[in-house]
RNA sequence: GGGGGCGUAGCUCAGCGGAAGAGCGCUCGCCUUACAAGCGAGAGGUCACUGGUUCGAUCCCAGUCGCCCCCA
């Protein structure tokens, strides 16, 4: 509400924008719900500064008329973060957006607080509270930021009342002595087993407070015994109800002292323990002090620390509700990826305390209790009549409920549950929803309190999986925060790079559960790529543009007389296609990304469309040139399907130029690339790599030696049997790429003059006369180092399978493979000796 | 104090029982007619340390050291 995108909701957006459309082109009836929540605490903070600005408070406008204020705000303001998110391309069903404020939702938050409070769930509890004095509300548990901060342990002596010694407690916060109304020490303590049962006498305030004995008083800790501010300290509260203590509040709602302190009231509580202090130090009571770290609450929205503070609350009694949450992730109807995150969620959930869910704010969904003359509480599902207030006196509880209370129901009341709706055919169709997707930091904040309540309401989980990202951080793996100025703006990365190469960047870096680092290389790099596809699609349309010569472009029958380069592709994209479906089930983005990146740059630009040159020229073959023509197009269009949920944009763009039939659909309504097994073609992956790998010989050698593509070479190919066929069909795309002019088969290179550089190849040697072309020196000192690596790696694996244990023990095709290698080995030493042999012939 | 994560190339990270990978950065050579936002080649790692299990450990187990989160 108050917020605007950052580079946390762009992760966010990524991830879930490919989830959603990867379902979608599978076929599934899949639905994104997008929704807002009213932000209590922030928004009131909000507007309340606005009113300041006015030299106003929310007391001199009123509740009403305060409200409004807020509303113009959210009427102003509320729309902005869902319009950012439309710049990511989130394909969000934006017609099912829902505010937790509007009637539906405000109507389903007021059955619920009803439902719970007859099954004795809601109950209104005088307890301690965490108390943000800022905000001037209660806050939940886990609203609340535990930071360590250094301070002050000081020790306080409180005199016996009859006039002995007493005993000396330490403390932090010494301005809660005003409130103490006891010391506890150890049952088991000797040293103050005597004064148990006794009294001290608190200075300054001058009361009478008994010693008690408490089994959990740590007698370690300090002097041993320990003062008891009932009030202000959640486990003083503790043993205040064990023994019967009295709790003194000795604050002000805005954390100044009250008339309880005495003379300190009116003091801010930082300058009250500075003053009780010295006070003591002035009376020989402070017996000591020390610095200290300790943790400090504060308040997750504003930061003030908090204050432990006693007030009448409403809550939410937790533990009925988490035994059915618990037993839904141990048996695996909700399942967390990855999954040790459930551990910490199920250990959360058995640890949780009541869920204070009443805020001192206005800005929210007021309590719908009554409270009558009698005091008597009366909540209802709808308004008392004018006539009932009068009659009972009715008051209504001014305070309104946490924002999560009402956040919690999004899974059913997005799908039309208000209580008296309990069936939709959204709900029949939805419930449970496949997936939430979220950070792992908002795991304790919402997604258990869904599931919770999605348990209670619906009496099944709201989602089968949570899916947790990580967070994102920068190029160093640094948390990216405003003070160190390492903050990416994702809108200004979407200016400059575009959304795709943002969203690219993200999943590219994002493995579950992992924090994703992201610099603006990363998205550069991401950007790269976009325009890498867009040359690509741009030279696909150069040369195969036209579809007259195809039989239109979604045909999965290719045509006859397909080169071994397409089928070598095709099984290549059918490969990667399996890929990323087990990447897509396995709810790894990452990979799928990575898998995509490498297939789209590596194998198809710079192998298959380099090839594809050759055969689509003006004076190509037309039947090899159709086979050419329609693999390009064929695998762009399903490399575009297959990147689509990751990057919307330009592949909806290329997809569309390519396919004129594409002008009245989108290619989120195209189908995703089914398995084709018929298109695996181990056979021809194998022979091509034989091509790829002379190649990239030929090109080593050339670089080794600092030929420059210039300088053309001849090559006399000496093939084993069985070989020669191979490389021959592949020998036009050889020439081209490794810049060969005169190529030729020969069966021995006996009789040729001069020396030869030698380029050993799987299957064939390939020879390269070097008369003019190297320096014949460096040529033999690099096969001396060649032979030197040979020699070691034989000699490694020749150990290895004299090792009697690895030879009987290890699997069959390992040993196999061991063997294998050594006989390359041994082949290559015996090569490179006979190469250094041809060169000393010159 | 409890729980969890991470230490792999200069940086950020994949891999996780059988010859160490990517992106970026770096070096060298290239304007090869889709792309210099590009192409080709290369350097760079006792996979934190110490033990153990195994024929074999970056990978499994135990411990040590160092970083980081969450909870109390």
């Amino acid at each position: 509400m108050t917020g605007s995108l950052h580079i946390g909701h762009a992760l966010v957006a990524s991830v879930e924008d490919a989830i959603i459309r990867h379902a979608r082109q599978s076929g599934c009836n899949a639905v994104w719900l997008p929704g807002t929540d009213h932000a209590g605490i922030a928004t009131q903070n909000v507007v309340e500064r606005l009113l300041a600005d006015e030299g106003l408070t929310r007391h001199d406008l009123g509740r009403e008329r305060f409200l409004e204020r807020v509303w113009v705000f959210v009427e102003e303001a509320g729309g902005i973060i869902q319009h950012q998110h439309r710049r990511l391309g989130t394909a969000l069903d934006w017609d099912r957006e829902i505010f937790t404020f509007d009637e539906q939702r405000s109507k389903a938050v007021r059955e619920v607080f009803c439902r719970w409070y007859e099954q004795g769930l809601i109950y209104r509890g005088h307890r301690l509270i965490n108390w943000c004095p800022r905000c001037l509300t209660a806050l939940s548990d886990i609203e609340v930021d535990h930071v360590d901060e250094d301070g002050e342990l000081a020790e306080l002596r409180y005199p016996g009342s009859d006039g002995s010694d007493g005993v000396v407690v330490a403390t932090t916060r010494a301005e809660t002595m005003l409130g103490d109304t006891a010391v506890a020490v150890h049952p088991d303590d000797e040293r103050y087993r005597h004064l148990v049962g006794t009294t001290v006498v608190l200075p300054l305030v001058n009361r009478a407070i008994p010693v008690v004995a408490d089994d959990h008083v740590d007698p370690e800790f300090g002097s041993g015994a320990v003062k008891v501010t009932p009030a202000h300290d959640p486990n003083d509260w503790e043993i205040s109800q064990r023994h019967d203590l009295p709790a003194i509040n000795i604050f002000t709602d805005d954390a100044h002292v009250n008339e309880a302190g005495g003379p300190y009231e009116g003091l801010d509580r930082f300058e009250a323990r500075r003053r009780v202090k010295a006070d003591l130090d002035a009376q020989g009571l402070l017996v000591g002090v020390a610095p200290r770290t300790h943790p400090v609450g504060h308040c997750s929205r504003c930061k003030t620390i908090v204050e432990p503070r006693l007030s009448d609350q409403w809550f939410v009694h937790m533990t009925p509700l988490a035994e059915p949450a618990i037993a839904a992730v141990r048996d695996g109807r909700t399942r967390f990826i990855p999954e040790r995150n459930a551990k910490t969620f199920v250990a959360w959930l058995e640890n949780l305390h009541d869920w204070c869910i009443s805020r001192q704010l206005w800005w929210g969904h007021q309590i719908p209790a009554w409270y009558d003359r009698d005091g008597t509480i009366h909540v209802r599902r709808t308004d008392p009549t004018p006539e009932e207030v009068a009659e009972l006196g009715l008051e209504r509880d001014p305070d309104v409920l946490d924002t999560w209370f009402s956040s919690q129901l999004f899974p059913f009341v997005n799908l039309g549950w208000d209580g008296d709706t309990t069936s939709t055919p959204e709900l029949d169709t939805w419930y449970p929803t496949a997936v939430l997707e979220t950070g792992y930091d908002i795991n304790t904040f919402w997604v258990s309190r869904m599931l919770m309540a999605g348990l209670s309401m619906m009496g099944e989980v709201p989602f089968r999986v949570v899916y947790n990202h990580g967070m994102v951080r920068d190029g160093e793996g640094k948390k990216m925060s405003k003070s160190f100025g390492n903050v990416i703006d994702p809108l200004e990365f979407i200016d400059r790079y575009g959304a795709d190469a943002l969203r690219f960047a993200l999943l590219r870096a994002s493995t579950a559960g992992q924090d994703a680092p992201l610099a603006e290389e990363w998205v550069e790099g991401a950007r790269r790529f976009a325009n890498k596809l867009w040359n690509a699609a741009r030279f696909v349309l150069l040369v195969a543009g036209d579809t007259a010569d195809t039989d239109g472009f979604d045909d999965p029958l290719p045509p006859d007389g397909l080169a071994l380069e397409d089928r070598w592709i095709l099984s290549r994209l059918e490969d990667v296609r399996a890929e990323v479906d087990q990447a897509m089930q396995d709810w790894d983005l990452g990979r799928v990304a990575r898998a995509l990146f490498h297939f789209t740059w590596d194998e198809y630009c710079d192998w298959y469309l380099e090839l594809a040159k050759l055969r689509t020229g003006a004076d190509a073959a037309t039947d090899d040139a159709a086979a050419a023509r329609w693999t390009l197009r064929h695998v762009l269009d399903r490399s575009m399907r297959l990147l689509h949920p990751l990057m919307p944009f330009i592949t909806e763009e290329i997809w569309r130029t390519l396919d004129a039939a594409a002008d009245d659909t989108t290619i989120q309504r195209s189908p995703w690339p089914a398995p084709m097994a018929e298109r695996r073609d181990p056979v021809a992956e194998s022979r091509f790599a034989a091509v790829t790998e002379a190649v990239t010989e030929l090109r080593r050698f050339r670089s080794d030696h600092a030929l420059a593509p210039s300088r053309r070479i001849a090559v006399l190919a000496r093939a084993q049997p069985g070989h020669r066929s191979v490389l021959e069909v592949a020998v036009p795309g050889i020439r081209r790429l490794a810049g060969v002019d005169d190529w030729s088969f020969v069966d021995d290179v006996d009789h040729v003059e001069g020396p030869l550089g030698r380029v050993p190849v799987t299957g064939a040697d390939l020879y390269v006369p070097l008369a003019g072309l190297i320096d014949l020196d460096e040529e033999r000192a690099r096969l001396q180092r060649e032979l030197e690596r040979a020699t070691s790696e034989l000699a490694r694996a020749r150990s290895k399978l004299s090792n009697e244990g690895f030879v009987t023990r290890a699997p069959a095709d390992v040993v196999q493979a061991e063997r294998d290698k050594a006989s390359d080995w041994d082949a290559a030493v015996a090569r490179i000796d006979a190469q250094l042999a041809t060169l000393a012939r010159e």
